[in-house]
DNA sequence: CTCTCATTTGAATAATTGTTCATATATTTA
DNA sequence: TAAATATATGAACAATTATTCAAATGAGAG
């Protein structure tokens, strides 16, 4: 790991400069939230309409549990937001940015 | 899971109006590429140049088998392709479909 | 041809993570 | 108040995955 640099002032001059761990490791953790198929799939929904836990399980054919798990973390990461009308809360996503970043992640996959 | 829906002809519709799991699957995979910390390091290194392995392992203080394994799954994923000079590999960004997708991720960072 | 160097590869390990199941909470209804 | 329903939560389990280490390629230099 400590060997001499093969293009030592080049290799050098990125290094300063990149951004800084904390950044770049803020940045994967974004793209995280949305690599997983489940929460994909969420978001799409949420995309169309604001849907509730029980309306979620049915449309991605999983448990209201798993559900209810994988929107808690899409809260967290303030990508969903929720509301609560006596029994049922009403998810949907926070701003078009979520949409944004879904778009093109659409625009990537089909180019594979 | 199998119990009543409780706004059927909404979920309903909105389960019509969904993407197939093939192509979410394939979405979500993108994202997980970009959604681990090393990686993102790389790209965002090979945003600013083309770059050998050990010069890679030298800005992300990794090791150079560390960054060879994952430069594996970039170039399997297609953001970033090679170049081979003697013994040493370069490598650089696919296309700028990748500088895109992370300048948007780096935006969504930037709000939390 | 042998030595050195840059990179790759495979197996092993450790850590993370998504789902399930059982249970808890909160709210409505009988 | 008790029963029913929608959602949330915690622990356990299985699966995935990033890194390390040792060894293997592959190419240039002596």
């Amino acid at each position: 790991m400590n060997r001499d640099l093969i293009h030592e002032s080049l290799a050098k001059k990125v290094k300063r400069k990149m951004l800084s761990d904390d950044l770049l490791f803020d940045i994967a953790e974004v793209f995280k939230i949305f690599g997983d198929s489940t929460r994909i799939k969420i978001i799409y929904a949420l995309k169309l309409s604001e849907l509730c836990v029980s309306d979620l399980a049915f449309i991605t054919n999983s448990s209201e549990s798993a559900i209810s798990h994988q929107l808690r973390i899409l809260k967290q990461a303030k990508l969903v937001k929720a509301r609560k009308d006596g029994k049922v809360v009403y998810y949907s996503l926070k701003d078009d940015h979520v949409i944004k970043l879904f778009e093109i992640g659409r625009e990537h996959a089909h180019e594979l």
